[in-house]
DNA sequence: CTAGGGTTAG
């Protein structure tokens, strides 16, 4: 083969060439042309190893040797198997460079990770003047995108609209996409409104956009427009929806979704949507229909089970969740990241101490690789099962932090009544010039509040909005009125409600609420009354807590009208219910429990305390029963109350001495409050016990929270 | 050539 083509002459020599080149392995030949087309082949089938072969023949035969045609094809071929080290090295040698090989170089950075590469390039492309086509757009918008270069991605927007090629469809869905993945779907809808032609992609683009940006109304209602304009849906549009269906927890159109997939089934057969059913169906609090479908489901795959163990987790069944999870083992599926991060939390919500450190002990035996993720999760779930020193081993191991690890460690020392300790990690934080936001702000807030360091939770407060530029909302205020009802300070709390610009919350006033039972001011508690019953609370807490307010003052006709109140709202107290872990075991007890295989052991365990603290002087306090019944008989439900029964089952069955740990759904009555500080003296044992607002730490008689909560 | 799908942390 001999010659030099030039690009121009290129296509025409091809043509017209009749050199063969000799292939020694088989004995065949081919020509320039048919090797190109062979290459052209490969690259569309991503025949990797076929395509090796061929370029090594060819350079055995020279073939390639000033053969810009080939090297080009060649090029492209790496590029399209993601081999870039390979591709570059044909590229640079390429003198004259064309736009199907700019292209193709620009596709493979995008695709293969390097997509700050894959812009370079560009610009490259660009500066030489080469003449960009509806090609080379989609790719390097991506990678502006996945990079999140918001000022490069607007000015390859300007570029493109330039170019012309703005009405490309393709061009278009993806800058779609790319405004989207910088958040902004007012632009993205600006583009896609005015698009004078639009395809699935396009529709699709937006619905899962909207999902993506936590605006799950707006991606529903794309689909009615998609439906008005009578186009026809694919597998990508209903996974859209069915998130959708999730975040707005709507029942009914994720069910006609389901439906539609099993009119369907031909089409929409796949792991994907079944998962995502799976999903949807558990986090619109429909945990039965979730189960039902997962154990149709015979091919599970990890996040089929990922699905349902969040599932339960989320919906409040952590118990069921690590059932699950040891299920998952049993028949044979591997857990990944997800899971480990998934039943750390449920290990969390129910104290399962020794069961989330087997977890981690086996991630460090393994290797495993303990991210920021998994690593926050571990610190969270230590710092829930009572274990802060834990907490801050991981934390102080993890090589890299990011707010959201900050902000758990911070969390963990304020509910654990540490304030000084949280305060001193957020300046550390603020120290290493990571921003607060919303979240690690109310973290902090709140650790002040539950220490009672007034000054240092105003000062941060005040900073908020003069640093950190972060506007306080209902959670922060709230925040705020607890710590200064907490101190005593009801009337300047109420103040700070009443300078409030927005409306203020249930929450902020059941904070208010909760100081007057504290400091037990009837007074502001009846101005609140009105609040309690003008707002349409799910939650029954703040009636106890006003019921709570006037049964100390023997008030019981004001008790009987919040009673009344509560039957006619049609409210219930939510069952309390408490766990505690023994062997490796969560028992949970519920209030007035009797289905525990040691129950007899239990309640004569209680009767013997009982004797015994009464010996010592104890008197029951029975304000905080919330039923209208005999004295006695109210002593009795005392008793009955699920720490109780998750304390003695634990003094039964472990050994003198051990700490034990409890989770409650509920406040902490007052008497078991007592109850337990006298236990922690009576039997030596220090109890750490976490109810629904922070941790106690019973021991000597004595709690770390002061007896406030 | 574009979206490309489900499950995760304060």
């Amino acid at each position: 083969m001999n010659g030099t083509f030039t690009h121009k002459l290129l296509k025409q020599s091809l043509l017209t060439t009749t050199t063969h080149f000799p292939f020694p392995q088989n004995g065949f030949t081919l020509t320039s042309q048919q090797c190109g087309t062979m290459l052209q082949s490969f690259t569309n089938t991503k025949s990797f190893t076929k395509g090796q072969q061929l370029h090594a023949q060819m350079t055995t035969c020279g073939a390639l040797r000033d053969n810009n045609y080939l090297n080009t094809k060649l090029a492209a071929f790496y590029a399209s198997c993601g081999r870039m080290a390979e591709a570059q090295l044909i590229f640079d040698e390429i003198e004259l460079k064309n736009s199907f090989l700019w292209n193709f170089m620009i596709r493979g950075y995008a695709c293969s990770g390097c997509s700050l590469k894959s812009i370079a390039l560009y610009r490259e492309m660009f500066g030489f003047g080469w003449k960009t086509d509806k090609f080379t757009y989609p790719f390097v918008l991506k990678a502006c995108g996945d990079l999140l270069l918001v000022e490069i991605g607007r000015k390859v927007h300007g570029e493109v609209v330039v170019s012309g090629l703005v009405s490309d469809i393709y061009v278009g869905n993806s800058l779609l996409a790319m405004y989207s993945k910088f958040g902004d779907m007012g632009m993205a809808r600006m583009l896609f409104d005015r698009m004078l032609e639009r395809d699935l992609t396009s529709w699709n683009t937006m619905i899962s956009s909207y999902v993506k940006n936590e605006n799950p109304k707006e991606a529903l209602a794309i689909f009615y427009m998609m439906g008005k304009a009578g186009l026809s849906v694919d597998g990508t549009t209903l996974l859209g929806l069915l998130s959708a269906c999730a975040g707005l927890m709507a029942l009914k159109p994720g069910k006609a979704l389901h439906c539609y997939v099993i009119r369907n089934r031909a089409e929409f057969s796949n792991k994907f949507l079944r998962n995502a059913l799976i999903g949807m169906y558990s986090s619109c609090n429909s945990i039965a229909y979730a189960r039902r479908l997962f154990d149709e489901v015979k091919l599970k795959d990890t996040v089929s089970w990922n699905s349902m163990i969040s599932g339960y987790e989320q919906s409040g069944d952590a118990f069921e969740s690590l059932r699950l999870f040891c299920k998952m083992f049993t028949e044979g599926a591997g857990p990944d990241e997800v899971t480990i991060v998934t039943v750390l939390g449920a290990c969390g919500s129910i104290t399962a101490l020794q069961f989330g450190t087997s977890i981690h002990s086996c991630l460090v035996k393994k290797g495993f690789c303990v991210n920021t993720i998994v690593g926050t999760s571990l610190i969270d779930m230590y710092s829930k099962c009572g274990t802060l020193t834990c907490s801050r081993r991981v934390f102080d191991e993890m090589p890299e932090k990011n707010l959201v690890s900050w902000s758990a460690m911070v969390a963990g020392y304020g509910v654990h009544g540490k304030g000084r300790e949280a305060i001193a990690i957020f300046h550390a934080m603020i120290a290493k010039n990571i921003l607060p936001d919303e979240g690690v702000l109310t973290s902090v807030l709140s650790a002040c509040s539950h220490a009672g360091l007034i000054n240092e939770g105003r000062q941060i407060f005040h900073r908020m909005t003069t640093e950190y530029n972060v506007k306080p909302t209902s959670a922060h205020y709230s925040c705020l009125v607890d710590l200064l009802g907490r101190a005593g300070r009801l009337d300047e709390a109420y103040e700070l409600i009443k300078s409030m610009k927005a409306i203020p919350t249930s929450d902020i006033w059941a904070a208010l609420l909760s100081a007057c039972r504290l400091h037990q001011n009837v007074n502001l508690a009846e101005i609140l009354e009105q609040k309690v019953f003008e707002m349409n609370l799910k939650g029954v807490g703040s009636y106890i807590c006003l019921s709570n307010i006037y049964a100390a003052e023997k008030r019981w006709d004001d008790v009987e009208r919040v009673r009344a109140m509560v039957r006619r709202k049609g409210l219930k107290k939510p069952p309390g219910c408490s766990f505690v872990e023994v062997d490796k075991m969560v028992h949970r007890f519920l209030v007035g429990d009797r289905s525990h295989q040691q129950t007899e052991y239990i309640y004569s365990k209680l009767e013997d305390i009982n004797q015994r603290l009464k010996e010592a002087g104890y008197k029951p306090d029975t304000s905080s029963v919330f039923y209208d019944v005999g004295e006695e008989v109210k002593e009795k439900m005392l008793w009955d109350h699920s720490e109780r029964l998750a304390i003695a089952f634990a003094l039964i069955n472990t050994n003198p001495g051990t700490t034990i740990r409890i989770t409650k759904n509920l406040r902490v009555c007052g008497d078991c409050h007592t109850v337990t500080k006298l236990i922690s003296k009576l039997m030596c044992r220090e109890i750490i016990m976490r109810d629904i607002h922070r941790f106690h730490h019973f021991k000597d008689g004595f709690c770390s929270c002061s007896d406030y909560w």
